[in-house]
Parts: C-alpha cells; sequence; structure tokens
DNA sequence: GACATATGCAACTGCTATTGTTACGTGTTT
DNA sequence: AAACACGTAACAATAGCAGTTGCATATGTC
C-alpha cells in the first residue's frame, strides 16, 4: 500500500458494512478483499470504534459493525478519529531563534490551521452512505 | 524536521524574501533561520523557482528573490509547484479483486480528487503578502 | 468442557520516503 | 585569483507504516 493508507482503508472497512448490512465483517474478510492484513485492519478499525463509530464482538459470529446510520458517519468523523492532520503540522516546537522568524511561524501555522479547518468542513459535508451509494 | 516540512519550508522562504524586500536572501541564511541545512533549501526552492515564482543568483550578493509581487503569488502556486498532492493518492495501481471493491475504490477516489480540488481553492484565496503581514 | 473462531495487543521486521550531510562543479563578483 | 553562492549528485540517517508472528481473551457451537 502506499501513503494515506490508513484512511483509504477505513473507508474501504466502512463501505464493506454499509453494504452488507447486519452481518458483522470480519477483519480476516474486509483484509483479504483490501489486500492487506487482518491486524492492519484491526489497528485502523480500532481507533474507529474508540471514536464511537463501531462496534466490535469477538468469538463465534463476530465483527465489525457500524454504531450509527451509514448517513450518519461523515467522512470528517472518519478523518478526526484516525488523527489525521494532513495539512497542519502539529507543533514544531523548536525554538524561534528570532522574532522574525517567530511571527512568521505563528503565520504560516495561523494559515495551515484554517486549511485544516476547511479541509474537515469539506470532509463533514459527505456521509459513508454516499461514498457507498453503490448499490444501496 | 518533520512532515508536510516542504510546504512550510517553501512558506518561511517566501517569508523571508518578502519581508525582506529586494535584497537577495542566501539559502545559508534562511536555512539558519529554518534550522536546516542549506542544500534542503535549494532543493525546495528550485521547485518554486521552475514554477516561476522567484528567481536565484550566483556569486557575490546573490541568492533568491521574489519574481513576482507577494500580492500574485499564492498558497495555491505553492503547493502545485511542489506537486503535493496531500488527500488524493495518485493511482493505487492494484487489481481490483472484486467489483464491490473496484466501485469502493473509484468512489473513494472521486471523493479525495474533489477535496483535493476543495483544498487548492482554498489555497488560492491566500497570498504570500497575506501570510507575511506582519510588517510589510 | 473442548474446540473453533475472532478480536486485542505487543513486539519485531522490513520497506519506503524524506531529511540531513558531504563533496564537487559552475557561474559571478570583486 | 579568490571569495561567494547556487546546482547537483551520492550517500547516510531517520522516521513512519505496513506487514507479520505469537499469544491472550472472549464467545458461540458441539
Amino acid at each position: 500500500m502506499k501513503r494515506n493508507s490508513r484512511l483509504s482503508l477505513a473507508l474501504h472497512a466502512l463501505g464493506h458494512m454499509a453494504v452488507g448490512r447486519g452481518e458483522p465483517q470480519t477483519s480476516a474478510h474486509i483484509a483479504s478483499h483490501a489486500g492487506t492484513n487482518p491486524v492492519v485492519v484491526r489497528r485502523v478499525l480500532g481507533r474507529l470504534r474508540a471514536a464511537g463509530l463501531l462496534t466490535s464482538e469477538k468469538g463465534h459470529a463476530g465483527g465489525w459493525k457500524l454504531a450509527k446510520s451509514p448517513t450518519e458517519i461523515s467522512l470528517a468523523d472518519v478523518y478526526t478519529a484516525l488523527d489525521e492532520r494532513i495539512v497542519a503540522t502539529d507543533g514544531g516546537d523548536d525554538v524561534p531563534s528570532c522574532s522574525l522568524e517567530h511571527a512568521l511561524r505563528d503565520q504560516v501555522s495561523a494559515v495551515m490551521e484554517s486549511i485544516e479547518r476547511t479541509l474537515i468542513e469539506r470532509l463533514s459535508k459527505t456521509t459513508i452512505a454516499e461514498v457507498c451509494k453503490i448499490k444501496s
């Protein structure tokens, strides 16, 4: 896989759950279709569960299910659940040295933050249901 | 440094040039203030020069200068000059395996592309001059 | 209870992208 | 000629992830 694979994998997994309504999807199943490893799937989905987007069950007939309706899960939910901060560089905390550099750094990170917010706002306008309008 | 350092470094460098009007900034000067290496600075600024955003001069009193006014350089110019595609994953060309997976992949990349466009549109609304409204 | 199944988690390996560094060439000014 | 600054190639060091293995835990079936 390549960059941004966490977000991509998460969306794929959510897609599987949204399409196969009700029946829990196992990490092994998702992994085989996504061309990756079950452990990797669990790692990513674990974050989404921590954010309350889905639930998991152990044992027979276990697996992963959506915690909400696909129409209630936005891409922003997924993005933030994964702690992705694509644009903004969270705190490069080295000494500001000169004051001009300090001011510059502040300006730059302010703009980055602003853009990050714009990105999340855009993401919040698309739901999992829309991404998976394939057969729904 | 950390991730996304190219964009950040580029903005810092452009900031220095915008503030120190006229006088060319050397890569060594920028590097020391940005806490990195002159060669790294040249690597990044070389791309911006290729995009026509700035010029460089060799020899005594040489260095880097803006090719346009700070008000004419948008963040989108910098972003595209660096060939950054933060959101979209350009062509993960592995076999689609099952058709559902194929459709899902298409949907996801379509959304990603859309978001990338939104991001660039947002970036085009901010200029270097605005980022450096420190003392202008 | 025994067993199969599936998640939870930790530790380790390996790969890849990027940064940092050194070295040397080229052009420019004094 | 000498100092200066960019241009570029080559290499080392690093960091972030994906991938893998192994084992513990929980759950349903027989």
